[in-house]
DNA sequence: ATCGGCATGTAATCCGTTACATGATTTA
DNA sequence: TAAATCATGTAACGGATTACATGCCGAT
């Protein structure tokens, strides 16, 4: 059985408030982006398929110059539906973390350019968690108060704790790299 | 384009010494498998593929009472593709956390399922936690030596290290929550 | 006697990204 | 004038899981 989550993210984030395709692309992007995504492939049929089960029903709403605005909101049958999903106990969560593969596989090369793969691992998770603390004083002023506030809070500080048990973890790595260099050197030279 | 990462991984697997695709299931499975997996419906189709561009060639084992072992061991054309790879940079890390899309949308229900929801999330990762220490207390004595040995270790530190992260997060969120709880509780009962 | 391990593999199906197509408006 | 934002969507492709099929052996 397949469990289809994108679907539940997807009406999840219509019950902080009715939007667009646009907006729950949107939403994503500037929040919890490195720890879940949305594609418009996945999101524009997703919301078809949610109205025609009667789970969001769908109002446009006419601009001009811009195209129109096609607002979901969801309904009663969909708050029901995420409900049931929201209790159920969550999955073991299993990701793909390429740094570890080409950490497991790095003895093929020097410990140099090991050291050089992580070190802009590191560089990426600098910048990911400065992003979220930026959005961690944002949030507030921004735009998303209401009930669902703590919860966003509580997301946020998810990811900077996990970026910054990625960037302790590459000082580690780096240093037992540079350590594993200095005997390789050793062996050679003597 | 696609970059097709399972390729590299069972590519990979085979530079630390010949197997089956059986072994290399068993590999991720008993190592790094929360931060990394392949299934068989992956492993088998690709190994013949790599076996077709000559990157690893394949024998034949027979054994009695046991289904045969095809075992394949990687070729030189092989290592360098893999030494291609593991010089290119790791793109940016995009996983999907379900435990934050459940928790996001918390504020649908009380704040005491949410609770009950990390400390179930909780209780998998102090399990997930144990395995990995108990994996890094084996490594060395088990069987996986040579030289890719220090790399594996590192990779164990890792998941060590996200997994107390998801830890000490977990702690921070039921806290938050029980005093979300007891304001909520005050509002209704004053 | 049943369950887990060893060992192979395929088919169906779904998940998900990427690339493409369109076009006006605002900002740099 | 070029690029980003707003806004919709689809088609093609490939990634990845799940379920199924088969069968012996050893341990509990």
């Amino acid at each position: 059985m397949k469990r289809n989550r994108s679907r539940y993210a997807i009406l999840g984030i219509l019950t902080l408030g009715p939007g667009t395709g646009y907006d729950i692309k949107k939403f994503f992007d500037k929040s919890v982006a490195k720890f879940w995504n949305e594609s418009y492939g996945q999101i524009y049929p997703l919301l078809r398929r949610l109205a025609a089960e009667k789970f969001v029903k769908k109002t446009v709403q006419k601009q001009d110059g811009k195209p129109d605005r096609h607002i979901y909101t969801i309904t009663a049958k969909g708050r029901e539906e995420i409900k049931r999903w929201l209790l159920t106990p969550v999955g073991p969560q299993i990701g793909r973390h390429e740094i570890l593969l080409k950490l497991i596989f790095g003895s093929e090369l020097g410990a140099a350019d090991s050291i050089r793969q992580i070190q802009h691992f590191q560089k990426q998770q600098r910048q990911d968690l400065q992003q979220t603390e930026e959005l961690m004083d944002q949030i507030g002023t921004g735009y998303l108060q209401g009930p669902s506030k703590p919860y966003l809070k509580l997301a946020l500080r998810y990811g900077q704790r996990v970026n910054r048990a990625y960037l302790e973890w590459a000082d580690e790595a780096i240093a037992a790299l540079k350590d594993l260099q200095k005997e390789d050197g050793k062996h050679e030279t003597d």
